[in-house]
DNA sequence: CTCTGTCAGATTGTATGACAATCTTGATGG
DNA sequence: CCATCAAGATTGTCATACAATCTGACAGAG
């Protein structure tokens, strides 16, 4: 097994797969709205695919739950409504804090150590949030944690929650005061790790996104009152 | 929404959806084997659909990982590792404690009893087990759980790894004495979730599941050892 | 006899074009 | 202003095609 990953030759990536993620993006970045209608024949000229290409690449979104399919309109982007956001941030926190409390059970002091410097970058970005730093070192410290946590199939089943409320955690994590409180929140969570208290981890990462959740629900009845 | 749900007109399931279905039932059935190599103008041929069709078909079932996608090679069914089946278990108990908390915290007495009912349903199973009729009523009962937990979104999440499990569940389900446990198990959950006592009802909820591991992990060794 | 290289066949990855069914939109007529 | 209908746009599905890649068999070299 270690031989068959050491040993693996990079691919390139195929075709179909560089549709699907192209897609993928446009929406979590917010290029394609919500409710919005992706009409195939432009999707295939904007990316010179073909069109059993490019519905290859849409069912597996839909099967994601990142679009869906509405019969004889074909495919648009998922709408997040608000019991929709507060159901999958229960789920995520669930999830989460599974690997949290699996962190703290099993994972080598190194595993440890790496995901402290990992949460490191993430504090010393509390003085000047720019986005996208933002988003890549929180990214890398979830890596770290899903990664490391002995469990491969928690970031399977993740992956998905977080792209339906991906859109909604960079709203939420760009009002007053929430980022500084996610660090902390996450520092303590870390302190649990460090400490081997698997329970407090597990308690401590659920509360956390229940905040989280907290925030992106504000934020979302704002553009919702606004829109 | 309500009247969205009420009003809605029931389509005649789209073929590409027929397709997928029949597919998946195949593989959770047992009809093709893990690491099966799906031969695409193969299944063209007996279900006489186009190969984008089919295709589009076993894009889904890929995002929901029941079947792999082998560079140049095509589809394979996904092979359960007992790593994998390991990570699964663990995940699906998280998820399952989580919809059993939220029952015994949001559901209505109406809900309970109907809860209840579905559990004597699988009570009175315990004397002839008819692996048909388990199936059924075990999954009744799932459907009452997951519905009426006020989280519509932990279906969506569990399904998937439902599925990648279903065939070491009815192996597990089979063995002497399981069936017996799990009703018992599950028997414990409901009776938390009466008393409105989430915690328990969620701690019970990772025991049972670990359990079912525990049962499922052991026949999928012996089918390994033997085969 | 084993290993290596090569070639034919099988299968995937992707494209083109087509057409009926359905939806949307705008025009027409009352 | 509203109802009706026709035209256009879009999806759902198909048949076919072809290059790239893999597999397996076979032949030749060591």
């Amino acid at each position: 097994m270690t031989d068959e990953a050491r040993l693996r030759v990079p691919r390139p990536p195929s075709l179909r797969e560089h549709v699907q993620e192209t897609v993928r993006s446009s929406i979590l970045n917010g290029e394609f709205r919500p409710g919005e209608h992706l009409i195939e024949r432009e999707l295939c000229e904007a990316m010179q695919v073909s069109r059993p290409l490019l519905r290859e690449a849409l069912a597996h979104l839909e099967a994601r739950g990142l679009i869906d399919r509405v019969p004889s309109r074909g495919f648009v982007v998922a709408t997040p409504t608000i019991e929709k956001v507060q159901a999958l941030y229960e789920v995520r926190g669930a999830i989460e804090a599974l690997a949290a409390q699996y962190f703290a059970e099993r994972a080598t002091a190194e595993d440890v150590a790496l995901l402290r410097s990992r949460l490191e970058v993430l504090k010393s970005l509390s003085d000047r949030p720019d986005l996208g730093r933002v988003r890549a070192a929180t990214s890398e410290f979830y890596d770290v944690l899903m990664g490391r946590c002995g469990n491969s199939e928690i970031r399977t089943v993740l992956e998905p929650v977080l792209d339906r409320v991906a859109f909604m955690r960079t709203q939420s994590m760009t009002r007053p005061g929430r980022f500084d409180k996610s660090v902390a929140e996450i520092g303590r969570i870390v302190d649990a790790i460090s400490r081997g208290d698997a329970e407090a981890a597990r308690v401590l990462s659920v509360e956390h996104v229940e905040a989280a959740g907290v925030s992106a629900l504000e934020s979302l009845r704002e553009t919702a009152a606004a829109g």
